[in-house]
DNA sequence: AACCCACACAACCGCAAAAAA
DNA sequence: ATTTTTTGCGGTTGTGTGGGT
C-alpha cells in the first residue's frame, strides 16, 4: 500500500543491502518497514535476487553460457529458474531477458536457415546479435583467476570485453561477508595466494602483481574445499576486484583501500 | 537538432505453490 | 483440514540509451 515503484535509487539499494547484511534473509514482507523503504516486500526480494545478492555475474554471456541456455531452453522450455541454476552467477530474469532479446531471434533464424536444426551451437553459427556481442566474441571470455593480463586495462573496457563485473555482493562473498574493514584488507593485498588470515586469494598465472586486481579471499568453508574453490574459478566468478567496476555499484565503498 | 526506432535490461504483475497460522 | 500469508516463477511492460535518418 502506497509503496514506491520504478527504478531503485542508490540510497534504497544501500538501505536494503545494509538491512540484509545486518539481519540476514528472513521475511520479505517485513523488510520494507524495518529497512526504512517505501517498497513492498516483493520488490525488495526481486531487487536483492536480481541485483544485490552475492555472486552475481554481470556482463556478456560467454559462448558456453549461450550454448547452455540454448540447449536447456530446447530441453526444458521457458523454465528460466531451472536454466539459471546451470549458469552460476546468472539470474533467471537475466537469462530470460537475454533469451527474449537476443537468443530467441538467433535460434529462430538458425532454424529457418537450417530446418534440420543442426545450427544451434553458438560456436558454429554466425553471430547475428547486437554490436555488443559481435565486437567481442564471448568465446574469448577469460576466467580472471587463470588469466590476468591487464596490460592497458580499463575497467569499463574490461566490462565490454566480457570480463565479469564484480559487484558489491561479490566482494562480500569473497570476503566472507564480515566487514568492510576486512574487505579493505583483502583488496589491499592483491594477487597473493593467501592473506594474513590464511585465506585463499586469487593469483595471476604469470605471477604478476599489478595494481588492478584484488585477490579474493574465501570463507572458511571454501578454504576447506579446494574442489569447491576450483569450481568457482571455472565458473568465472572467482573474484577479481576491479575497483572501478566495484565502485559502479558500491557507492558506500567508494573509498581508498 | 529533432525525431524515430531498436535494443537492453530493470521492474511490475498475476498466478501457483509452499509454508505458516 | 482450511484459510491466510509468503515466496517463487514466468510473462510482460516501462524506461533509458544509442544509432540512424
Amino acid at each position: 500500500m502506497n509503496s514506491k515503484k520504478g527504478l531503485w535509487s542508490p540510497d534504497e539499494d544501500q538501505r536494503l543491502r545494509a538491512y540484509i547484511l545486518k539481519h540476514g534473509l528472513s521475511c520479505w514482507s517485513a523488510v520494507p518497514a524495518e529497512a526504512g523503504l517505501r517498497r513492498n516486500g516483493k520488490s525488495c526480494r526481486l531487487r536483492w535476487i536480481n541485483y544485490l545478492r552475492p555472486g552475481l555475474k554481470r556482463g556478456n554471456f560467454s559462448a558456453e553460457e549461450e550454448e547452455t541456455v540454448i540447449n536447456l531452453q530446447a530441453k526444458l522450455g521457458n523454465r528460466w529458474s531451472q536454466i539459471a541454476t546451470h549458469l552460476p552467477g546468472r539470474t533467471d530474469n537475466e537469462v530470460k531477458n537475454y533469451w527474449n532479446s537476443y537468443l530467441k531471434k538467433r535460434v529462430t533464424k538458425a532454424q529457418n536457415s537450417d530446418p534440420h536444426g543442426s545450427a544451434t551451437s553458438s560456436s558454429d553459427c554466425t553471430n547475428q546479435g547486437p554490436v555488443k556481442h559481435e565486437e567481442e566474441p564471448s568465446s574469448q571470455m577469460i576466467s580472471p583467476a587463470t588469466h590476468v593480463d591487464t596490460g592497458g586495462f580499463s575497467p569499463k573496457l574490461a566490462a565490454l570485453n566480457g570480463l565479469p563485473r564484480v559487484l558489491f555482493g561479490d566482494c562480500l562473498q569473497a570476503n566472507g561477508g564480515d566487514s568492510l574493514d576486512d574487505l579493505g584488507e583483502v583488496m589491499s593485498n592483491p594477487w597473493h595466494n593467501t592473506n594474513s588470515h590464511g585465506e585463499v586469494c586469487g593469483q595471476a598465472t604469470d605471477g604478476t602483481t599489478n595494481g588492478y586486481g584484488g585477490g579474493a579471499s574465501m570463507s572458511g568453508e571454501m578454504q576447506a574445499q579446494p574442489e569447491a574453490l576450483l569450481q568457482i574459478q571455472e565458473n568465472g566468478f572467482f573474484d577479481i576486484l576491479f575497483p572501478g567496476l566495484v565502485y559502479d555499484r558500491m557507492d558506500f565503498c567508494d573509498r581508498e583501500f
